[in-house]
DNA sequence: CTGACCCATAGTAGATTCTTATAGCCAACC
DNA sequence: GGTTGGCTATAAGAATCTACTATGGGTCAG
């Protein structure tokens, strides 16, 4: 079984016909046919359910075209990250983030690209995370961050670290008779009118889930998908939001905001930095993903992103 | 580029040597001198340093390298699942399993195996984690779970649930003055005497880890590497312990145990199915894998293993 | 029943991949 | 300081493998 064989049983099965794939691949009918039979013959099974209008491919030979499809992918993934170890990693690398973390991430991980990889072009696109969803699927950007890879198939994915949802107020406007800053109860905040994005927002998304699911019912009393008015808005006290502490970490820096942690329960929500296995990883995009990496550590080191990174297990 | 001239260039880099390795794949040694020329003019770079007394990888080279480890540990998976998809799963599969998963998992687990792939003969091997990772990695068991993959090299992992510990008290013997079975704080356990598993085991160290880096400092009156005896101990008003819910699920049923949230912090720890890619995936191995996770969701929807399925996003 | 289309088989030409023989190189050793 | 031994590279022929053309058998539509 050797990989020129694989790609022609990957051709024969999109194809549903040897002599289809044979056109497609440039080679004779026939040669195709003994290269199946000598699979069938070294595998032991029945690979194709040949039919006077084609062919159909059995049991085994879908799982065959699996792991096809998977080793020629490697293959062609290898080729190119071994041509391109040579030089200089370079080219561009398109980056999904979801405004929250493009927020925290995007001008450290942006300058140290350049510093590190002149020769790589970053670009950072800020989207909701359904776009970055769409986008990793259609090949269009090479990594993304999502928070919710539930409903993600075909792609691959590593958890970074753990978010924690924070009260945003601002600071002359605490609403709450505990000291500014404490732990509030979630239903608490059914007291207060909030600015929050709108549904089509992830995050929205995760706070709705949250509270159908303890029964609060929330107050919101502005929508507005764009993260920055949020916060100018709570900063001058027309109301409340919730957001991730790395969302609002300039607001805070400058005291313009306050933060407090939510309680019963604590919406936390995972990080994941997520790749399409179909898209050719090219060298620059595995040096910015380790980069990335680095950045992150860094910045969940020195308290600008708070998180539980994901090498630490403590969840206090 | 192909799987025989990858194959090649595994025996070369671990041979050290064009002759060696010629003999070692029972080859002339010109022909691999061939067709490292051949993959290098390919590849467009140099894969190997040539002296007198032998070769030595290059970067290029020991990038190819790893690639080629992968695609051909993948084209010898592939063949392996392809060959047994005919017939039905059969051999042998081992899986490593904590005392507390084994505690709630092996019995349904079995039986399922048992019904569905009657060939198979599922060895569930009940040990301590740090025996786990390392029968995973001398690859001496297929599967197995963990609490911690932090520590975890060249093993590919995926999180099943995260589980919250709980405390545990007899029913009358319930030491706070709050109700029995409301949450309690880590900090109150400080004042209860607790049997917890020696430092050995992952449960202790986790605990250990918690209360560290919340100044509390618990009162562990009896340390026992036994569940079964833990659990009895407490039942008898003996002392108290800290469990996963699932660990203790009999003895709360039978109402000689009586669980408690605790908070501030909760103790939480995600659950990992963990495989070594090193090892060759039969079909019996992946068919266990599959209905692990079908049983494991299926306990976790009756209630009868607490956690929080990964699927599920919820943390309340 | 026939023509069109499919896959399988047979035999051959061509390309590839091995082999043996040998050259060139360096290091260690007498 | 030459010689020997071990290594990789090159060359050319032999063996093998691969793809091709030609053709056969089968099924379906008209």
């Amino acid at each position: 079984m050797d990989i020129k064989q694989l790609r022609y049983f990957i051709a024969i099965a999109e194809e549903g016909s040897l002599s289809a794939a044979a056109q497609r691949v440039n080679v004779a009918q026939p040669s195709l046919s003994q290269h199946v039979l000598s699979l069938e013959r070294d595998l032991e099974v029945k690979l194709l359910e040949r039919s006077p209008r084609g062919v159909t491919l059995t049991q085994s030979g879908e799982i065959l075209l699996s792991h096809a499809r998977e080793i020629t992918r490697a293959m062609e993934n290898a080729v190119e990250l071994v041509r391109q170890s040579g030089a200089e990693p370079a080219g561009d690398v398109s980056f999904g983030l979801p405004s929250s973390v493009s927020m925290v991430l995007s001008v450290p991980l942006a300058e140290t690209v350049r510093l590190e990889l002149p020769k790589v072009r970053l670009t950072a696109i800020e989207a909701m995370s359904g776009f970055i969803k769409t986008w990793l699927e259609d090949q269009s950007i090479d990594l993304g961050m999502l928070y919710d890879v539930s409903s993600v198939r075909h792609l691959s994915y590593t958890q970074l670290m753990t978010e924690e949802l924070h009260f945003f107020s601002a600071p002359d406007a605490w609403p709450f008779r505990i000291r500014a800053g404490t732990a509030v109860r979630l239903a608490d905040l059914a007291g207060v009118e909030l600015v929050l994005p709108s549904p089509h927002h992830g995050l929205r998304n995760m706070i709705d889930r949250f509270t159908r699911t303890h029964g609060v019912t929330l107050n919101v009393a502005t929508e507005m998908d764009a993260l920055a008015q949020i916060k100018t808005m709570v900063a001058r006290g027309s109301g409340y939001t919730i957001l991730a502490p790395a969302a609002a970490y300039d607001f805070v820096e400058r005291g313009e905001l306050i933060m407090a942690p939510i309680i019963e329960p604590r919406l936390i929500r995972p990080v994941y930095l997520v790749r399409n296995p179909a898209k050719p990883v090219t060298r620059a995009s595995q040096e910015v993903e380790r980069i990335t990496l680095e950045v992150i550590h860094d910045l969940v080191r020195r308290g600008i992103w708070q998180a539980m990174d994901q090498s630490d297990e403590d969840s206090g």
